[in-house]
DNA sequence: CTTGACATTAACGTTACGTCATCGTCTATA
DNA sequence: TATAGACGATGACGTAACGTTAATGTCAAG
């Protein structure tokens, strides 16, 4: 028995030009040709056309369906086993999605709790000098400097708006901190931090460190984090330390 | 300050090329541009920039960003929310993937005796209520609590044949498969099952159909069929569509 | 003045097809 | 037998969000 385009594409729920497709992509060619030029399929073509759908529908990409066809069904087993793994990143990162977009909705309706707020303050007014005077300290005064130009340059309603993305990424930090510092979730979340330092200086990784001791040993920093979760000093600090020893060395 | 595209660029940790495509499609253009071409951006753009990122990385398209960006800040909520539905969405999906693959694995190691017993116990125990509640949705009350009253007079051994008597047949009809779904062959097996399902309820041709989706679109029905063989549901489907459009008009 | 880093635009490649557009072929019917 | 209409083919553009050359212009430093 032999199939046209249309038939075996109807037969199967798919479009004639996905046959058109895969034949030119060599996944799945006539099994003759007729001299008019039309494609002809036979049921060992139907069979064919079946596997690649069901890989398909594991959302297996063209070009990984035509390997594991092409190869014995113990390399099938290999690929379902590599794509589970791929699969669940692919949740657990969707998860961390959600969570992101949960605490944005919460922040943007204004259910910033009064913690946040406190944070969101202190960082504003002169707290910021007296960070400048501890940065001071650790790192020089050309950082400082940069700091406080930039800091310095934005208007209040700028400041508002990073100060606020900042609490956005701790309070996910802190959700995500039953994973433990070293998992890819936390790490993430930190280069998100590292990125949102930016606003205020270039952070090198060793300043990266220094921060995490600041958290913890300065008292009015240490404060506000405690105020957000007990450990989220301590927490930071161990998952900058993670971070930093995973960064390229460059 | 003004930021050249490289310098803005590595600020955000992306491409110069990215803010290129940014400024062509409009999402983001530079504050001046120099008359040498050169493009200069200042903090507000650098701003926005964060605020596009921030939404990339929740995964909204350019498209969405852009619309979201435009509008108040009470649409960025309707957004987060309806977005926090899709993200939903396709973790349901990948769960259900994830559960193909791993009855595909089974499947390919040649476990189908672990998994008829597995069919057989998800079947009996609780899987009965949920189908009933799934069966009511679809054909009303009556059939159900007929199917309730049928199934619940059975003993335990009565309940253990009828089963084991279904896994004979979707044995049967798995051996079949190649002869194609609209086979005698075949034919005579849904006939066979139809009786099957008179264990349960008085099938009508509509509940037959109805079957052949819900094995394919319910994610507990589709997983027992794909444990058994991973195109099974789907070549249920079409052999009940076949042998409905063969009845007698009655 | 040269060199090297950085800037520009243009254009093709990527994935898996959808969607015309143009044109040839087959089959049933007037 | 002429023709209409269904079906076949190929070709080419469009999609999303950039990556990647390529060719060429500009700027700062030595």
């Amino acid at each position: 028995m032999q199939y046209t385009v249309k038939q075996l594409a109807s037969l199967a729920g798919i479009s004639v030009r996905t046959l058109h497709y895969y034949d030119q992509i060599g996944l799945l060619k006539p099994a003759s040709v007729g001299e008019n030029g039309y494609r002809y399929y036979d049921k060992e073509a139907a069979l064919r056309l079946q596997q690649i759908l069901f890989y398909r529908e594991l959302d297996f990409t063209l070009d990984e369906i035509a390997q594991i066809l092409s190869r014995p069904e113990f390399d099938a087993l290999e690929a379902l086993g590599e794509h589970r793994v791929a699969l669940e990143a692919r949740i657990e990162r969707l998860k961390g999605l959600i969570h992101t977009v949960d605490s944005t909705i919460l922040y943007l309706k204004g259910k910033t709790t009064m913690s946040q707020k406190q944070l969101f303050e202190e960082f504003s007014a002169e707290k910021q000098k007296e960070y400048e005077a501890e940065a001071q300290r650790r790192w020089g005064e050309k950082h400082v400097k940069e700091s406080q130009k930039r800091w310095g340059s934005y208007t209040a309603e700028e400041k508002k708006r990073v100060l606020s993305e900042g609490n956005v990424i701790y309070q996910d930090i802190i959700a995500a901190m039953p994973l433990g510092p070293g998992s890819p979730q936390v790490q993430a979340m930190i280069a998100r931090w590292r990125q949102h330092l930016r606003y205020f200086y270039e952070p090198t990784p060793d300043m990266l460190r220094g921060l995490g001791d600041l958290y913890n040993d300065d008292p009015d920093f240490n404060a506000n984090f405690t105020r957000m979760h007990p450990d989220l000093a301590k927490f930071m600090k161990s998952a900058i330390e993670i971070y930093c020893q995973n960064l390229p060395v460059n």
